[in-house]
RNA sequence: GGGCGUGUAGCACAGCUGGAUAAUGCAUCGGCCUCCUAAGCCGAAGAUCGCGGGUUCGAAUCCUGCCACGCCCGCCA
């Protein structure tokens, strides 16, 4: 709790600058207490027990004897060598109601930080519609955009369009050279493609691609070779920058990758730029990179011309040799990654890529290269795959599970629930809610989790609506909207916190809670830790229900104006907490 | 073989810049709707923190060895 902390500290520092202790060798361990029973602020005295001579509990006893009365702490407690704070309530709800909690949107940018950054997520290969293998980088990606916007910072969120080389020339390829009847006949033997989804691009374009997946292993050897070739050549026209087969691999992919961001935007979420992989070849930086490569002292040419950097020089494990450029002078991947990046660190002072974690040499290959080149190396999450129980997914084979499938599955059983709690909404109503609680519950099944946890997919998770879940803290908004809204239009009494004896656990609490939040979303965004904010979310949850439970704001028609403007200040951090998580805060449920 | 990551109650998961009684949800058992939406609240039970060593006043957290699982080790993307 730094509201506390600032206000703790010079005292302390007083109290042991006089003993000798310096600042640096406490500062930091002045921490959030681990057992909230105990206080809010715990500073463990055993570390300077040896430089003082004196045992740690002598020392905190003293320095809890001689702790100066503060507004602010409501008791200093010496407890086996710990000297514990507890925040006095009066002064945290006094901090509350005077606005030092920042509460922020998390759908624009304030730029309040100074902080720019650039999020570069999801990415993904535009040749068939969106799993939700791909799910967690998007979700996480665009959790991380909105809670860097909710913190303050100038954030721009980024697609990285990979619109040339092989996965893409197969799609163009197949467009091209396969009849509709060629497709089905090649997966006939193949799930047929939902009724639901037949007039959606990313569905029916995927079809041409995994026949030609087919023929490319199942033809005959002619047919074969004859394919590669023809694949071959476009894959190549593309990566030497030749602007009319990569035109052609545009029209191919474009429509794809339409419906895969309708998908998304039914998760809510949207991208501010889009950044071709191309635009580096055929504007010619690529080539220039390639040359300047090619001056560094640890780049080294194989016996065919092609390029490497010897990336062992720099302390690189394992294999050293980074390849940049192929015997035909083509770029890679890789290198076209290192052009892009350099071009990023002129758009923003803060890079973050979310990468799959099997991106992991190749990020530390491109974040070496940027070394060399006196760049800074880009920050990247990275996280582990979701895999379905029946294991790995793959858009080649048959075991994804789409994710516009998930969602209407989410929704469906979101509807369902919701028919059954509140038999007396309308059709209408009862879409327009499970439509937000669907997509909230599995955007929060994902996020709530840490990142390089590995994930398995389980349906009876994602779709769980209760404590624990998005809705649960879904739930607790809409109870504080019904309080605003009943309290609308009655009479309320003045603002006036209750003396500390007379105030309920449940208020104390919550108190407490919505002090820690702007600590936690700091802490949050710095580290890239969603899943921090997600937890702390549901805790203030919890604790408004706690309030709820020990604090009516109406009664007998009459509102109790501090109640009420506690519960509004608590409301206003859930809504944009939750819209920070990519949540619809609806009104009711 | 090498590199990186993960291993915490029946299940899932937090804590890992060393600090007190290892937090939370599901499942299990018990209680609460004449009272601001019970998608809620209160309570009980449940953990050799993968295993072995080490460092420390103190280890789930740091070091080390081993075991299990995942990802990577293409002039692919």
């Amino acid at each position: 709790m730094k509201l506390l902390k600032d206000m703790v500290s010079p005292h302390l520092e007083q109290l042991l600058s006089a003993k000798g202790v310096e600042k640096a060798m406490w500062e930091s361990m002045l921490q959030p207490s681990r057992e909230a029973s105990q206080g809010d602020l715990t500073l463990p005295c055993f570390a300077f027990a040896s430089t003082l001579k004196t045992a740690p509990q002598a020392i905190s006893d003293e320095l809890a004897e001689s702790f100066p009365t503060l507004d602010s702490v409501l008791s200093v407690a010496s407890v086996n060598g710990y000297l514990n704070f507890k925040a006095h309530p009066e002064w945290l709800a006094k901090a509350i109601l005077s606005q030092q909690i920042k509460v922020g949107s998390a759908l624009k940018n304030t730029g309040s930080t100074g902080e720019k950054v650039l999020i570069e997520h999801t990415s993904a290969n535009p040749n068939g519609p969106f799993h939700v293998g791909r799910a967690r980088n998007a979700i996480l990606g665009d959790t991380l955009v909105r809670l860097h916007r909710l913190h303050g910072d100038d954030v721009r969120a980024e697609y990285y369009v990979d619109d040339m080389g092989k996965q893409v020339g197969v799609l163009a390829w197949a467009l091209a050279n396969l009849s509709e009847q060629d497709v089905n006949q090649l997966l006939s033997e193949r799930e047929p493609p939902t009724e639901r989804w037949k007039d959606k691009a990313d569905h029916q374009r995927v079809r041409w691609y995994q026949a030609a997946q087919i023929l490319r292993k199942d033809a005959e050897e002619n047919r074969k070779a004859e394919i590669e070739r023809e694949i071959g050549s476009l894959v190549h026209a593309s990566e030497h920058g030749d602007v009319e087969v990569l035109n052609s691999f545009e029209s191919a992919y474009t429509p794809v990758l339409e419906g895969m961001l309708a998908t998304l935007s039914r998760l809510g979420i949207s991208y501010d730029t889009f950044t071709k992989e191309s635009t580096f070849v055929v504007d010619g930086t690529v080539a220039q990179l390639m040359r300047t490569l090619d001056a560094l002292d640890i780049a080294g040419t194989a016996d065919n011309g092609a390029g490497y950097l010897d990336l062992g020089q720099r302390g690189l494990k394992g294999k050293t040799e980074f390849f940049y450029r192929r015997g035909d002078g083509s770029s890679l991947y890789a290198t076209r990654d290192v052009a892009y990046h350099i071009w990023k660190w002129g758009e923003s002072n803060r890079l973050v890529n979310v990468l799959g974690e099997d991106h992991k040499l190749q990020a530390k290959q491109v974040g070496l290269t940027l070394e060399e080149l006196d760049h800074r190396r880009p920050e990247v999450l990275f996280y582990s795959f979701i895999k379905l129980p029946e294991g790995k997914m793959s858009t080649r084979q048959g075991n994804v599970v789409f994710m516009d499938d998930l969602l209407e599955e989410a929704q469906a059983q979101a509807s369902e629930v919701v028919r059954e709690l509140r038999p007396e909404y309308d059709d209408e109503k009862v879409a327009s809610i499970a439509e937000a609680v669907g997509t909230a519950a599995v955007r929060f099944n994902i996020i709530k989790v840490s990142p390089e946890k590995g994930f398995t997919f389980r349906w009876e998770e994602a779709l769980a609506f209760e404590a624990g879940s998005a809705p649960f803290i879904m739930y607790a908004h809409t109870r504080a909207c019904s309080i605003a809204k009943r309290a609308q239009t009655l009479e309320k009494s003045s603002i006036q916190c209750p003396a500390v004896e007379s105030m309920p656990e449940g208020l104390t609490e919550l108190l407490r809670l919505m002090c820690t939040h702007n600590d936690v979303l700091e802490r949050s965004v710095r580290e890239q830790k969603a899943h921090l904010f997600a937890l702390h979310m549901l805790e203030l949850a919890n604790a408004y229900n706690g309030f709820y439970r020990d604090c009516p704001v109406v009664r007998d028609g009459r509102v109790d104006g501090f109640a009420f403007a506690i519960s509004e200040m608590a409301r206003r951090l859930m809504f944009s907490g939750l819209e920070g998580l990519g949540i619809n805060p609806i009104e009711e449920m």
